[in-house]
DNA sequence: CCAAAACTGCACTCACGGTACGGTTTCTCC
DNA sequence: GGAGAAACCGTACCGTGAGTGCAGTTTTGG
């Protein structure tokens, strides 16, 4: 990795926590380049405008959310066999996860673009909704292998329940930041888990 | 209603929906005055500042929500006697109001400010709060209610019950947004909707 | 050692938030 | 209808932040 590359990082780690705590538009270049100590011109150097920062900062929050899912996926399903249990336990290391976070989740990328849009060209809006779209089929995916297992007791549409994670977790988000409470993320991804069960789960026979 | 009145409510409806497009911080004075038709010292004579007009937007904002609120569930509370049939109805009926809205939800003020907060004073903030805290316990209170007559199946914590709704309609108005998809934010109502039949509703007896 | 990569320094421009203040129109009430 | 308050307008100004341009300097890897 070339020293430039390293600068790259740096910007990007210190504009993302900046980005999340105050969003797009309240976070100055000259602030971001005074802790990562270089000058204007050097940022200038690294990306063209605030947009191409925005772009790949994207970028990096989505592989990073990615990979993670695919780490939590993964270990669910080593430890059941069965679907739905390989779900719920997901869930479970998903809800631990947000959990150990130390201050919290440090807030949704994808939202905070969300509220700023017309800041953004279509290439990072695009970007941004293609990452929702691919999670929301991650989700759905998961829940065909359920379903062809445990039909559901309610008639519900699968695309909906899998588009719910996200907004549960979205939503948990900004009510954690909003209330200064770190753990209803966590709570929240539970109750999500427990609507699962009951979608799911075979009724106790009598 | 004297003059002055009119033209705060003009700058604030105008102020609310450039806000909810593109963020606090990409909404210039300039561009809201040019709209209102009336000049830098004529919005600095109604607000003292850009705080000044957040403040007054956010309980604008929240009035109105409120008052939406109070609406659907007494309705809902006029249509059955039944505590959960209530609910499942004002669930219903919103599902309905979000659908019926032109362009989709304009996007939900409280998440805007959350992602945006350093831009705010406490006092802005300590609104926010507030407002979800209040629209957390008045679903508690009904929920309360419903538990009453029907004991949950699963064992939930009422109280993150109450908070999930705020947060998927909160994750459904960001989802609808980012995908240039209203009917999201409908359908996780009623998905809602759903979960809160399968928690509450006696299985049906064999 | 040399060329490319990774910057620095400086001098600008433009947009935006905000201040200051004197002047002018428009209500409102007696 | 007149006086005084409320609701503005005009202008000039400051500080900050995004972004440009470009010449010069250091660092780094082959």
């Amino acid at each position: 990795m070339g020293k430039g590359e390293a600068t790259r990082e740096r910007i990007l780690e210190i504009a993302e926590s900046a980005v999340l705590a105050k969003g797009f538009g309240a976070t100055s270049i000259d602030e971001v380049i005074a802790e990562a100590g270089l000058t204007k011109s050097g940022f200038f150097y690294h990306f063209k405008d605030k947009n191409a920062l925005a772009h790949e900062m994207l970028r990096r929050y989505v592989a990073t959310n990615d990979q993670l899912f695919d780490e939590i996926f993964a270990r669910g399903h080593q430890l059941s066999d069965d679907p739905l249990q390989a779900f719920l336990i997901s869930l479970k290391l998903l809800a631990e996860t947000m959990s150990d976070l130390p201050n919290g989740h440090p807030g949704c990328l994808i939202a905070s673009i969300c509220y700023q849009e017309r800041l953004f060209d279509r290439e990072v809006r695009e970007l941004t909704a293609q990452s929702v779209r691919d999670w929301n089929a991650r989700f759905r995916k998961i829940l065909d292998g359920i379903a062809a297992v445990y039909p559901p007791r309610e008639p519900v549409d699968l695309d909906d329940v899998a588009d719910m994670l996200s907004c549960i977790v979205d939503g948990a988000i900004i009510m954690s930041k909003t209330l200064n409470d770190p753990s209803r993320l966590e709570r929240q991804i539970l109750i999500f888990r427990s609507c699962v069960k009951l979608m799911f789960a075979p009724s106790p026979l009598p």
